[in-house]
DNA sequence: AATGAATGAGGCTTCATTCAT
DNA sequence: TATGAATGAAGCCTCATTCAT
């Protein structure tokens, strides 16, 4: 990101190093003015202005600003794989698990504000970038699978008793994380109360897991 | 600005039915196309095309495209406010109140879908436009003092044991509720469901109440 | 200008008093606006929001903008004319009397600033208002009868030997008096001197004084 | 930024050139337009259609109507500088050196009416962007030294009694010259006379150089 | 004599994109 | 691989003026 000074060599795959650099200068610029004021608001001078290049080297690489937005959401989604690739939960009991797995997905959501309003903005386009991508259809996530193995561990130890898939139990533990982040403007605006303040989060924190963990062992009627 | 229905009057206002009634139907229009692709990416030419009015009238009764956007948000955040100020479920048991508050929450967050992208998007903008606005600014909300009182009462009868206030437990609510709608497309571009899926819903309905009742009566080691 | 709170009369012509005096609150403020910001950069709404009536009373009293800057035209110049009607010169001698009348036509610029900018103005606009109007074509001016009078009286009495006529040196005295004030800006920027620093003003009033005498009376070689 | 005769080179600037030439006729036709209606009657649209070029070149190369009619004013304030630059009137005596200056500065008024015309444009908004510009503050002007050196050699040899400085005789002269173009619409509208007639030039001409000597050289009272 | 609402034409400016080199 | 110049379409906004009452 930074501009590194490496010697200029006489063959070999300079070009190629640079234009990978270029290319990743371009959406780490990308990512934050999209992340900053949408799609429609971010104008590509502007993106290019802030480079090293040119807007030029813009469509020479993305096609365009379409493009480019897709480009920079399908990155945005890769990093977050790798993270829940590196997951390392099992090994706790089904119960400490889910804590761990909410507590690792809260952290991700609060390091990673530009991420969450890029998703934000791509659900005002009704997804039409990731449909159209061919990284991102269907990508699932490896966090899903993770779900998946411990509630049935918990389920089989009889300590979960809800009736949540793991498809499910991800969107309840996301909405939450989620929501403190993406809508800490509104709501704070409106109430009064930073969600993201740092004095608060732990409570948040302890917040998420406790509701995670009693929803899933919660005793429950008959029905 | 709602549709008022006065009697003709002899002389006079006429006109001025007339002019609220232009208001009300740009508020209208510009709802959808805010709501739709955005504040930026909104026309405010596609506004006026699809009202029976001009452009220049838009101008002449709100200023400009912001504050257009800044009367839109105004007027939504009015409707959810007379919605929750018609909340009646304190005669219910504590329980069965909140599981109610949660599900009239659920039911509105899903008959106002233009509502939660309005939301999505100020959001983007960070609020500037509910803090320029002196009707907004720490407007609070209604269902906030229902949940206050349905929540003292149930820490007064030994039912509810968790640690929260009323804000941060309206946090939790709309937050699942919110994600539902917000993010429906990516969400379902990634992992194939449709969360608000007809046939989903009253199981999402109560999922809801469930976490929110789990989560409040949980037995809670001393701590 | 200023509302005049007058008892309403029954009958009478309270209503064209009324109509008189706000036919004058509109030429007040529109004169103050096209000096200020010309013809072209004068805004009719500004105008009327300066009033204390609307919009709708200046086409109607005028007809629309031109002919108001035709009438703001006419009572400037209206009021310079009577202004030099006053002129009392005659009695003394052609010497003094000149250095007067050019002491009055200067003090006269600098008193009305507005009155010099529309001047400039309408001449931007090539006259063309004043050819347009039938009480200013050709209109003269009193003070034109004052100089050739004490040109010829100064002639005959040998005092003065200048080749001028009257417009000529109406036209070297105003062309002092005009450029101070109209030009005091540029000038002002471009050499740091304050044409009308009050400071400043006996100075330039004596210079002008000078000037002229020193043009009508000079020796002159046999020509 | 005027047109400049270098040789065709081999590779490259053929596109210099060209920015060079489309800056520059932007330049021509602002600079027509600016003074025949003045800067807010100007149009955008109406300078760019009278260009080869288009109407988005004007803000790619000036950034807007503000910007080009501050360059306009700055290249023609850049002209007259030159002229006053190539002035050469110090070999002849104070008296002839004098008058020979007046002429001069009289030439140049009547040859550059469209300068003439955006001076007091530029008065009206009272130098706005004369004080914007960094390379008009202040500039000060070649003709004031000679004015300056021709003063005080005439002092010294006794031939020059009056009590000026180089900057009030330059206003003294300029405003004769100024008036008499700037000024001659209203003037020949009023009084019948035109102050630019051809036929009248040598007599105006030689008036004001009548007048600044007459001024300069009177015998003066001792005060 | 007065008014709030309405209007169409046109104003300045900016956008994403492409061209020639 | 890179670049300054160029572009047409469209964006937001404002103008002087008129209408219905």
């Amino acid at each position: 990101m930074t501009s590194v000074d490496e010697p200029a060599r006489p063959h070999g795959n300079g070009r190629l190093r640079d234009a990978a650099r270029t290319r990743a200068e371009i959406l780490d610029v990308a990512t934050q003015e999209f992340a900053r004021v949408g799609y429609a608001g971010a104008r590509v001078d502007d993106i290019a202005a802030r480079t090293s290049t040119t807007k030029r080297m813009i469509y020479y690489y993305f096609g365009g600003k379409e493009q480019l937005f897709t480009a920079v959401l399908e990155r945005a989604y890769g990093v977050i794989r790798e993270a829940e690739q590196r997951l390392d939960v099992e090994h706790l009991d089904p119960v400490a698990a889910i804590r761990r797995l909410a507590e690792l997905t809260f952290d991700h959501h609060e390091r990673h504000p530009d991420f969450i309003r890029l998703v934000s903005i791509e659900n005002i386009h009704e997804a039409e970038h990731i449909a159209a991508s061919e990284k991102l259809g269907r990508i699932g996530s490896p966090a899903l699978d993770v779900i998946r193995r411990i509630l049935a561990s918990g389920r089989e130890s009889g300590l979960f008793t809800a009736d949540v898939d793991a498809v499910d139990l991800h969107a309840l533990i996301s909405s939450f994380c989620f929501f403190r982040v993406a809508n800490r403007h509104t709501f704070g605006a409106l109430f009064g109360r930073d969600l993201v303040d740092p004095d608060r989060r732990e409570h948040y924190r302890t917040m998420l897991g406790d509701m995670v963990i009693a929803y899933l062992t919660a005793e429950r009627s008959a029905d």
